[in-house]
This record gives C-alpha cells, sequence and structure tokens, in this order.
DNA sequence: CTTGATTTTGAGAATTACTTTCATTTGATG
DNA sequence: CATCAAATGAAAGTAATTCTCAAAATCAAG
C-alpha cells in the first residue's frame, strides 16, 4: 500500500531509509526483522515447520503483527520490492528497441541487481522455489503480477491495447522462461552461469515477436 | 495411486466404470460424488464461502474421506484426470512432426474433448481460474506436471535428455500459452471461440523451435 | 455363506494458518 | 503537553489439514 510513494532506488533496496519519518523507518525495521527471522529459521527447520508463531517471537513482534505485514505466511519469502524496479528498467529503454530485447534487458539488468544486493537472498529464495510448491505456485502468481505490470507498460510503448492477447502471451511467455531458467539454475544447485542460462533461454525464445 | 492401472479411454472419461471391482466402483463413484457437491455449494456459495465440512455432508461422507481422496481442497477442483489423456495423444503423433505442431494437436484434441464431455466443468474451472487466486496458483502447478511429462515424453522421441533446459523451456512455453489463453478466455466470459484464440497464440509461438 | 484378512470409512482431537476485534501504545503535530 | 491517527498486542474464532484408532464394508477362501 505504501510501496507506491518509495521512489525505488535501483543500487540499494531494503536500506533505502533516507528521508524517512521515525514511524516508516520503524515499519521498514520491523519488515526487515521479521523477514531474516523467517530466513534464519527457514534455513535451520525448513519452511513448513517454521510457524508463523515462531517468526514471530524470533523477531520479536506479535504474531498479529507478521500477518499485518504479510498476510500470507509465503509473502514474507517471496514479497520483493523487484516490481518497480524492473518496471523503471524497462521505461528507460528505447522505444524503438525490439520488446523481447527490452524484455531481455529488463531480466537480465534486475537478477543483476538482486545478485549484487542481495545475493543470498536470491539463493534462499530459489532454493524455496524448488523445493516447496506451494511457494513455487505463488511465485508464479507473483510472476504473473509482474508480467502484467510490463505489458501494461509495453503498451504504452508501442500504443497498443493493454489487454490484447498477442501481447499478453508475449510477456507471459517471457516472464515464465524466466521463472523456469530460475528453477532449473536452483534445481542443479547453482552450478551453472545464471546469465549463460539466460542466453539460452533466449535462444529458444529465438525470433519471437509481436507483428501486427 | 491407482490411476496408472486406468488406461483412460479418450471418449468418456470419469463413466469408465468398465470392468473394476465393486470397491473400485464405490470409491469412483464416492470421488465423483464430492467432486460434483463442490462444484454445486461452489456455484452457490463461492469458493472460499464453502468449507469442506459442508461439501462432505453434501456428499454424504465423513470429512476425512474428502481428505482422503483429495489431500488439499482445491485439489477437488481442479484435479483432472486429462495428464494421461494427454500423453497418450502426444504419443501417438508422428515421430517428424515438428513439436510445437504436435503440441498444439495435444491441446487442441484436449480441449475438444473437454468440451466435449463435460463443457460445464471446463467453465466452472475456468471460471475458478480467474477469481480465484489460489486456485489460479495452483493449476500453474499442475500444468507444470503436466509440462514436464510430455517433456519426457518429446524427449524419447526425439533422442534429447528430458532434463535439458531449451526441451523444458519449450514445452512450458506452450503450456504456459495454453494457460494464459484459457484465462483470457473466462476473463472475458467464455465469448470467443476459444480454438480461434489458440490459433491465435500459435500465430506469436510463430516458428518456435527447438534447433540443436 | 461364514470367516478372516484387507481396505475403506468415520469420529474426534490436535495443529496451524489466517481473521477479526478491541484496548493500548506510540509517533506526529499544533 | 494534549490530541489525533497509526501501529501493536492480546485474545478469541474459523477452517484447512493431519493423525489416530475403532467400526464397517469388501474381498478371498474354504
Amino acid at each position: 500500500m505504501t510501496r507506491m510513494d518509495v521512489t525505488p532506488n535501483l543500487r540499494c533496496l531494503s536500506e533505502n531509509r533516507a528521508g524517512l519519518s521515525l514511524r516508516e523507518r520503524k515499519k521498514l525495521r520491523t519488515r526487515i526483522a521479521i523477514r531474516r527471522a523467517t530466513y534464519r529459521l527457514i534455513a535451520s527447520e525448513g519452511y513448513e515447520a517454521t510457524t508463523v508463531e515462531q517468526i514471530a517471537e524470533a523477531a520479536e513482534v506479535s504474531p498479529s503483527t507478521v500477518f499485518r505485514y504479510f498476510p500470507v505466511k509465503e509473502d514474507i519469502v517471496l514479497t520483493d520490492e523487484y516490481d518497480p524496479v524492473m518496471a523503471d528498467i524497462l521505461r528507460q529503454r528505447p522505444a524503438g528497441e525490439p520488446i523481447l530485447e527490452s524484455l531481455r534487458f529488463v531480466i537480465v539488468e534486475s537478477l543483476r541487481g538482486m545478485l549484487r544486493d542481495q545475493p543470498e537472498e536470491l539463493y534462499a529464495r530459489t532454493r524455496l522455489m524448488v523445493e516447496v510448491p506451494s511457494i513455487r505456485a505463488r511465485m508464479s502468481e507473483t510472476m504473473s503480477t509482474t508480467s502484467q505490470l510490463l505489458a501494461q507498460i509495453l503498451a504504452e510503448r508501442t500504443g497498443r491495447d493493454p489487454a490484447e492477447l498477442e501481447l499478453r502471451l508475449f510477456v507471459s511467455t517471457v516472464i515464465g522462461t524466466l521463472r523456469e531458467v530460475t528453477i532449473y539454475w536452483g534445481e542443479r544447485g547453482f552450478e551453472d552461469d545464471l546469465f549463460s542460462l539466460i542466453d539460452r533461454a533466449m535462444v529458444v525464445l529465438g525470433d519471437l515477436d509481436l507483428r501486427d
């Protein structure tokens, strides 16, 4: 809800404490504390075995507060603030650039950002995506939201109808590919170079393009 | 668990009562009763508002039994027996056929079958997919299983490694497209012709193909 | 058709995610 | 400091899901 007013810094995300009121900073701290506690507990106990009560205790807040910040347990682990980042990157792409290329750029840049800022979180999240079906499922939902957002932006840029089937399919295919690549990467223990995998994926997408 | 021994008839699925023991037939009847009761209740009360207890009562079984048949509430609504059907259709495709064409055929034929055998269920399910996020999420998971199954078959046919990234991406893209098209279809109140939508989707996928 | 083995079912208790409500605390502000 | 609005915690409630165990149904032999 309050996410809109924070212009996201492409560099460091959850550290963005500049110019926030005491209240806001406290909220941010709580949010981070909950997430940290969760990742810690999950790492030692596993996802299912970690109850919200434990998380609350570890983060030194009440269970109600946890639910206030993250309505669904899975959200704690997969809510990321990268949607607006991706949106920004996409908006900065030249209008004439082929759509596939724009999306590739967005994906690569976002991943690069995540790997730079919070690599551990990216690994942890990917691991969860591979291991916990409910998280994987929810992640797909998240990505489908991302997909809609990007489609919206591309619609503006190309003057298409954002609801147009073809555009939706195009974007969701690319995002779906990102999902698959990430899972593949995680399944094989992060041994491959993520960006090489993305390159291979792009080859498969080949000259997928929107025609008129 | 017992699903493997039933060679699925391409014509009528849940009616396949031939040569089953009393026990098996009874189980099948229970399964169908639960599903029917669920769809009925959902139609009048909505998905979230329908509790498993109500379902159990309506189907005249105990809640435990419901959970024994469908471990997760969502399963009642989205478990379908079409995976083996799709697999069979795919296996019958000529080895030389382009993969995309094979998959298109599988999709079109399966949908045709569903529309013929249980159109109401297809509509109901699609409606749920559009309206209930948790179902949509789970449906994606289901489709990803389907996707793996089909990839496996295609791997055998083409002599590829079933775990190969490119193959996985290819199949999951096509299945993901089916998902999107179905949602699109449902969002617009089933006004479009489903098969025309699929044709349009195939145009977007264009000459997506696996190269070596 | 009776008996004993096997399967399926139902009853009930326990866990846990999630919701809702309300009183209390805390930061923002004049 | 006094006041208002937002944030928190406490507590009770709902519903999904799991587990356990005993009763009932089916099956396979004799």
